[in-house]
RNA sequence: GGCGGCAUAGCCAAGUGGCCAAGGCAGCGGUCUGCAAAACCGUUAUUCCCCGGUUCGAAUCCGGGUGCCGCCUCCA
């Protein structure tokens, strides 16, 4: 090998060991359209706005897959030991608002309050840590009526008849997060010539109210905000004019976010937010989730098939970048990694159970195989730490996972482990990793005895199996079995495995799930 | 028409210049078990959509092609 190629891959070593050292998060930009080293505007803490639904309807699966891989974001930069501000926002006042108002006699009020609950069940249900903030948009109509006068005065926007216009020829960065120009997006353009606007392109600010719609008053008139104006105005109200991460679905880029950076960088003069992280999109049987194919899962209906974790590691599997193709099939590939979860959780917390003898040494007194073992567990965090550092990469870290729990397998499943104190500390050990990792995932939160227990009611449930009828066949082959009576007893199982149910019989009983 | 993404085993999926291409699901062989299940061990891509190029070296970079998808309109 020639000196000037060693010296190459020489200095690369260098730079890449520089890194390692250095620790630092990476994110993926949409703005710059390149991963970036995280550095937050002021050390040790985050300031993170997330656009939240239009409470109009209940969420699906897509609005799961948001909220999760934001919540994981959130989470880990807390683990992180960043101090973190999250705002997730509601819009609350809306044309489909309006219209399901108008529909059920009723007011927007009535309808946003029904969805935000309907959502917050939804979200807690998912285990979502709460965001730091949920501002409502009519709680924030001063602030809105504020900038949209600065921007009038900035030069920015422009009245029509009491609507108001951000008139998008006047911001030289129109296009930025999108990456297309003005002039790219006239040439195919396919939008709705409004004589009002001076750009085809131009948005609304302030809608002037008609009839029947809600209102409220403005130098402008009677009116209320246009949807782009809430976002700009809410998180600049709880995280300042500039701050660190703001994230939404992939198909926010254009153009609500274009329009938020237009409005607040316009009106004031800074930079906006200064990452900007998109996730993808569900899709169902590889179409597009929407309404209109009528393809959608809401979020109830998922849960009420599958444990909230079974979403979530389906979910958590893939980057949060690409696009992820649900379906049933998908679902029971991820319950098939939870119950490997739950399995070494559930055998660990059995083996603890059984004797408390490791709370008497400390690591000092682990050695030989039982110290082995301890080195290879430890190593999870740095190395979820390593996966979650480049870019949330969430699928690489329960690679991760995975790998430790067939390591912790295959210990317990040595003929040499016995429940003596040392290996009883390992255990402890490794359940401290295992939860320390999952609690920034949102996952193996459940009691592992809790989750299989919940899991044959919802999968009986699913084939209206009858658990009483599971139960005493179950007995009456026990019992054959005690007779040594194997044939019956097969016979019986064979019985169960027809109806699905699958047996795992141990030295301290017999134990079933559904397949 | 403009802009962008993706293509890695039977399926899902990580990997963006160099140790035998993570991990999961499914399959097969074995250990354990009365037999199973679970678990463990072994095994399953000489190769990363195709063609060409750059390089000592490419799944990874460049050019061309094919296929799928998204955005440009309310949308997570």
């Amino acid at each position: 090998m020639p000196v000037s190629v060693l010296f190459r891959s020489f200095r690369k070593k260098i730079i890449l060991i520089c890194l390692v050292n250095v620790m630092t998060l990476r994110v993926y930009n949409t703005l710059t359209k390149k991963k970036e080293a995280f550095i937050p505007l002021e050390e040790g803490k985050v300031g993170m706005y997330c656009c939240g639904i239009t409470a109009y309807d209940v969420c699906h699966i897509g609005h799961a897959r948001s909220a999760i891989v934001f919540d994981v974001i959130f989470r880990y930069l807390r683990y992180r030991g960043y101090n973190v501000v999250y705002v997730k926002n509601f819009t609350d006042v809306d044309d489909k608002i309006i219209g399901k108002a108008n529909a059920e006699g009723t007011n927007i009020a009535a309808i946003a309050d029904r969805y935000i609950r309907e959502h917050n069940d939804d979200m807690d249900a998912l285990g979502l840590a709460r965001p730091t903030v949920t501002p409502r948009a009519t709680e924030n109509i001063k602030g809105m009526i504020r900038m949209i006068d600065r921007l009038i005065e900035e030069g920015f926007a422009y009245v029509v008849d009491g609507d108001v216009f951000y008139s998008v020829d006047a911001f030289r960065g129109y296009g930025k997060l999108a990456g297309r120009s003005l002039d790219d997006m006239m040439a195919g353009a396919r939008i709705e010539v409004d004589v009002k606007k001076k750009n085809p392109f131009d948005f609304v600010l302030w809608k002037g109210s008609k009839e029947g719609e809600p209102w409220w008053d403005s130098p402008w008139g009677r009116g209320r905000p246009g949807w782009h104006i809430e976002c700009s105005v809410m998180s600049q109200r709880y995280l300042g004019e500039t701050f660190d991460i703001h994230g939404g679905g992939e198909d926010l880029i254009f153009p609500h976010h274009e329009n938020e950076i237009a409005q607040a960088e316009g009106a004031s003069g800074k930079l906006f937010a200064r990452y900007w992280i998109h996730n993808g999109f569900v899709k169902v049987n590889s179409e597009k989730m929407s309404k209109s194919l009528g393809n959608f899962f809401t979020i109830k209906e998922v849960l009420a098939q599958y444990h909230p974790e079974v979403l979530r590691l389906f979910i958590l599997q893939s980057h949060y970048k690409s696009v992820i193709d649900f379906s049933d099939a998908a679902l029971r590939e991820a319950r098939s990694g939870m119950e490997r979860f739950y399995g070494t959780l559930a055998t660990i917390e059995e083996t603890l159970a059984r004797n408390t003898a490791y709370k008497d040494i400390s690591e000092k007194d682990i050695f030989g195989i039982h110290e082995e073992y301890l080195k290879k567990i430890s190593l999870l965090p740095e190395r979820f730490v390593e996966a979650m550092d480049d870019d949330f990469n969430t699928a690489r870290a329960i690679g991760y996972i995975f790998d430790t729990v067939r390591i912790l397998n295959s210990y317990m499943a040595d003929k040499t482990f016995l429940p003596e104190a040392e290996p009883l500390f390992v255990l402890n050990a490794a359940k401290g990793y295992l939860r320390e990792v999952g609690k920034v995932l949102g996952l193996f939160l459940d009691d592992p005895a809790a989750y299989f227990e919940r899991d044959r009611d919802r999968e009986t449930g699913k084939r209206a199996l009858d658990r009483e009828e599971i139960e005493q066949l179950i007995e009456r082959r026990s019992e054959a079995r005690r007779m040594k009576d194997w044939k019956k007893a097969d016979r019986l199982r064979d019985e169960l495995k027809e109806k699905g149910i699958v047996l795992k019989d141990s030295p301290d009983g017999t134990t079933w799930t559904v397949e």
